[in-house]
DNA sequence: TGCCTGATTGCCT
DNA sequence: GGCAATCAGGCAA
């Protein structure tokens, strides 16, 4: 089992969401192995970033961002869905990554009832899209995607490999969905990829 | 206490 | 392209 490392997600959450591209989100429900390589994210930053759920301060809500770095914040959102982000940096910077899209690689039958539907480009192309695949609920908040048994990030999986994507393999464009620091270049995805949320 | 909004999705026209 | 679903957080009163 490869883990990822303490000293990834020690990075500010614009280097960490880089990073992340081409890693591996893992999730063992029973007997079963959900995995996908991600593919989409986007940085939230804690001053100067009125997107981000940190940005007033700590609240419930947000508790788990202001935790230590590698630490997953799922929040409910519309009332419906969930999304998953990685704590980033250290413990009290309020950072984290939104992980928006992932290429199934593992669990492929799994994610397709928990989705409700077929296509293998619309199991996991959506942060709340992926999080229904890999089955991740708002019970996932605050666990240690470093060390946790069955919600966790890996550099391999199977035959797949992570290596650090190079700058020209990685788009940057602005965040998806958003009222306040839409302007931002903070949403980062692998170019060519079939599994984006959207271009 | 009440109102408004949202880091979305999917179905409708 | 429009819009409903659905509810907790945040804030005003």
């Amino acid at each position: 089992m490869s883990r990822i490392d303490k000293s990834i997600v020690s990075n500010g959450a614009v280097s960490l969401a880089k990073l992340l591209l081409g890693t591996f989100l893992v999730h063992r429900v029973d007997e079963e192995t959900l995995a996908g390589r991600i593919i989409e994210t986007e940085a939230y930053l804690h001053r100067d970033d009125p997107g981000s759920h940190s940005f007033k301060g700590q609240t419930r809500r947000n508790r788990s961002m202001f935790g230590r770095a590698g630490l997953a914040y799922v929040y409910r959102v519309y009332g419906i869905h969930v999304c998953l982000n990685v704590v980033a940096l250290n413990e009290g910077a309020g950072e984290a990554v939104l992980i928006r899209a992932v290429e199934p690689i593992r669990g492929i039958n799994l994610m397709k009832r928990n989705r409700g539907r077929d296509s293998l480009f619309e199991l996991c192309n959506g942060p709340a899209k992926l999080t229904q695949a890999l089955g991740i609920t708002i019970n996932d908040d605050g666990k240690d995607l470093l060390v946790d048994s069955k919600l966790y990030l890996a550099t391999r999986i199977d035959n797949y490999c992570w290596q650090p994507l190079s700058a020209r393999q990685i788009v940057t464009k602005t965040r998806i969905g958003l009222s306040r620091g839409r302007d931002l270049p903070y949403r980062f995805y692998v170019k060519d990829s079939r599994f984006v949320s959207c271009l």
